[in-house]
DNA sequence: CCTCACCGTCACATCCATGTGAGGGATGCA
DNA sequence: TGCATCCCTCACATGGATGTGACGGTGAGG
């Protein structure tokens, strides 16, 4: 597919998309026209980037996560040098605090908002 | 206590416990000097604030937020305008999404190091 | 009194994700 | 053939969090 169809099926500007590319997020193929195509499966692809994106992880850590999830099974030993697996630990270690601190707040504004609809219905 | 402290205390530069007061996070004293004070509680205060900005919210959404968690029984009611209960309900899914996107993605990062690692140990 | 470490404000700089638009080529349809 | 709609690259702009430094006041200790 080509960027436009990307961008409606994933709701990302074209811009961005080109803009993943140039980090070495994404690497779609060129037709001979030079338009960019795009696989099927980079609408998962992009998807997960743009959540990783809102969960605050910038493009240069989610670009050396994203190869350990391609397949689960054909495992990228090349690229597990000793400071790759250090960056994941680390990276993962980050993740869960990040994980803890939003169901933390999510929780309390679950309570929060359970109150005073409670308060709300009852008054 | 002074900035210095709470700096010290929080691993926040100075610069930036100046900036989310800017931004109306948080709202120390002042003494006769113009130097500002701090309450003991802030440290958690700014605690979360870093986690939650961390996590990819704007200041604008923390300081919005951060008042529901204030006291869990002292509910301020005179905030808990429609829109401002539409906006909570939106930011929790939005946290909640979040949450879900980083759990997949580091479950699948452990995955990924537990086969690393036990390929390491076993060749 | 001097000095040093702290504090204040102000302003400009940087990084990163994103917006926007100009200028031009490709494709397909009236 | 012309026009609309896609695509390309390039480049400059913006907004939010953060860095950095200038310039000056405060206050405790030698």
């Amino acid at each position: 597919m080509r960027i436009g169809e990307l961008s409606e099926r994933t709701g990302t500007p074209r811009r961005l998309l080109r803009y993943y590319e140039e980090q070495g997020l994404i690497l779609p193929d060129r037709c001979a026209n030079g338009y960019r195509a795009y696989d099927e499966r980079l609408v998962d692809r992009v998807l997960q980037i743009r959540g990783l994106l809102d969960a605050g992880l910038p493009t240069r850590i989610i670009k050396q996560i994203l190869p350990c999830l391609d397949k689960p099974r054909l495992i990228h030993f090349s690229d597990a040098t000793p400071e790759m697996i250090a960056t994941l630990e680390d990276e993962r270690d980050r993740m869960t605090r990040r994980i803890e601190c939003l169901t933390r707040n999510r929780d309390a504004i679950s309570e929060y908002l359970e109150a005073v609809l409670d308060n709300h219905t009852t008054s």
